[in-house]
DNA sequence: ACATACAGAGTAATCGATTACAAATACAAC
DNA sequence: GTTGTATTTGTAATCGATTACTCTGTATGT
């Protein structure tokens, strides 16, 4: 492996001129700046990244740490941090916390150790709950995960705000017995939580909800608890992410239920299969890429401005209104 | 930053005793080692990992460059890959190549630079027809994509069998005309077609076959065509990999088929909607799991053992019968 | 008592870059 | 020709660890 004292004698110059040429710094002439890089080519030189971090205290790095990569959504998210830092030619740290605290610890602290510019994370609750934006050495954003106590950058959805119009669709479309089954381990299930409770408070109706970690299984789970036991059946039943969804199709499927006749659906996340299934699930659509994109974009803007003022932002959902959603053909409780 | 020069310092010690009771080496007392704990305690001491990389000459650091990030197969493994480093406290970095060669060269240079301990890679098919090994100064593991030519670690799915064994459940259950949709861009495409091929050829059938980029927008186009085009319609149609498969599902809800009365459907990998849609898909599911954790074992076992033999591990793929690859109930061709 | 071995601890070289500072050179103005 | 200024280049310190090597002091065997 060539150094850069190899090029430097290779060129007739000093390290010095090498380094500036190759860091691109001004005061070198245009003959040297020649020499160096043919010699650059014709030893084929790397720097080692190693000493340049030791020496310059800088990694080209940035964390990503998911709270769940198996969730699609989580996944273009990712697809899309990545995409931009190739093109910025930065390196990624993809982690993943599994929703566990003490993973997510771990992985700060690595993130620490390694001593990257930056990170984006979605946080567990726990964190959220007294997150300390000074607690980091390096500057954070927050994404998908947020509430509006913490004072930091981030890229949300507006929960509430999606969870709300998804409710009163289904209130519009007659339903009047709406069970909400929700992630407890999230800020993101608790605002889409309110949402939905402030849309049923709205049309005067009373809240059927279950809160559950957000996996497929306890979703299955608790859903085919909840099918069994309830009576009467609710009329719908509303999703707040997309594993669990997931989960709530199964449990239907497990039961023999069929949606939207016996009981409808609704969830969050507009997955592959959810425009495939017949009959065809309505969903609030994410943003997804663009939540990616904006994270990233205000994680560079802060490590190059740290003054800067605390920005959030906050994307809209799309409502993709689709037949799972509609009313019994003949609702006992809806006057259509 | 407290420095192993002040951790020393702070125990009364050299750095040397430090540097050994960190590395866990022998030739240290007990009272030394206690005392030094003590003050890293103290002083919230964390190694800098620029300085000991540099110094050391290795980095607990592995590289995953798999070809799509966001096809569920890789997913999988991705996780199961980091599941195993995090047990063996090893770094990860995921990169996505995307099927493009660039971005794959781009990648391995970076594992280059990042002096990484070992890779694992899921190769393009140009990269794995001339692959040397040699090549990389760092072991590399291939996971998914092998062929019989390169000599070296690699994990896969036996391709060929489970192709052929897909293909024979279609000619027993009465298909005849069996079309295949693959993905060119790699060698898993080829041997899956490979095994389509060789069933056809044993039973006596022609084959129908259509190489595609292996994507779910390329899939859902050439499906379409074909579709609309192709007269008299095959009995069935085979996808080659999860993301054509769901491309060929859309098609054939864009064409208004039903399947599997119009045309039947089987395909590889088996995803959370396979089963969920009506009809349910039949698939060849793959032990993605364990083919990450495989990859991962292989490739520890190189790090250690780098003059160990060449080691390939061939996972068998699992067939699951669901109705999509029922016959048509007046099949013309089929006798039964 | 003396040589030998060995465990425990310390000193200092080293990894390969960046960068502060000094030195050299070029060029313009007087 | 001298001086001052700007530009280019070189020298050497530095980042913070690991580790080869040296030096103790104690134990063991004869």
């Amino acid at each position: 492996m060539a150094r850069i004292q190899d090029v430097a004698k290779h060129a007739g110059v000093s390290v010095a001129s090498v380094s500036r040429v190759l860091a691109g710094l001004p005061g070198v002439s245009e003959p040297t700046r020649a020499r160096v890089m043919a010699s650059v080519e014709a030893l084929g030189y790397r720097p080692d990244l190693a000493a340049r971090r030791l020496r310059s205290r800088r990694t080209d790095t940035l964390g990503l740490i998911v709270s769940d990569i198996r969730n699609p959504f989580f996944m273009e998210v990712s697809r899309a941090v990545e995409d931009m830092a190739y093109a910025n030619r930065l390196r990624v740290m993809l982690c993943n916390a599994d929703e566990d605290p003490e993973k997510e610890s771990f992985y700060l602290q690595m993130m620490r150790d390694e001593n990257v510019a930056g990170v984006i994370l979605s946080p567990t609750l726990a964190r959220l709950n007294n997150y300390r934006p000074t607690e980091y050495p390096f500057p954070v954003v927050l994404v998908d995960r947020c509430n509006s106590m913490v004072e930091a950058d981030a890229v949300v959805l507006d929960n509430m705000d999606a969870s709300l119009r998804l409710t009163r669709h289904l209130v519009d479309n007659g339903h009047r017995k709406i069970a909400f089954f929700y992630g407890a381990s999230s800020a993101t299930g608790q605002q889409r939580y309110d949402g939905y409770l402030s849309a049923l408070a709205g049309a005067g109706l009373s809240p059927i909800a279950q809160a559950l970690k957000p996996t497929v299984e306890e979703a299955r789970i608790a859903a085919r608890n909840f099918l069994e036991r309830q009576r009467p059946l609710p009329d719908v039943i509303v999703a707040s992410s997309g594993l669990i969804l997931l989960g709530l199709v199964e449990a239907l499927r497990d039961t023999g239920l069929k949606y939207p006749d016996d009981i409808a659906l609704a969830g969050f996340d507009d997955m592959p299969w959810t425009r495939l299934l017949t009959p065809a699930i309505t969903v609030i659509a994410q943003p997804t890429y663009e939540m990616g994109r904006s994270a990233i974009e205000l994680l560079l803007a802060r490590i190059a401005q740290p003054e800067q003022v605390v920005r959030r932002i906050m994307l809209r959902g799309e409502l993709i209104v689709r037949e799972s959603s509609q009313a019994r053909r003949a609702p006992p409780s809806a006057q259509q």
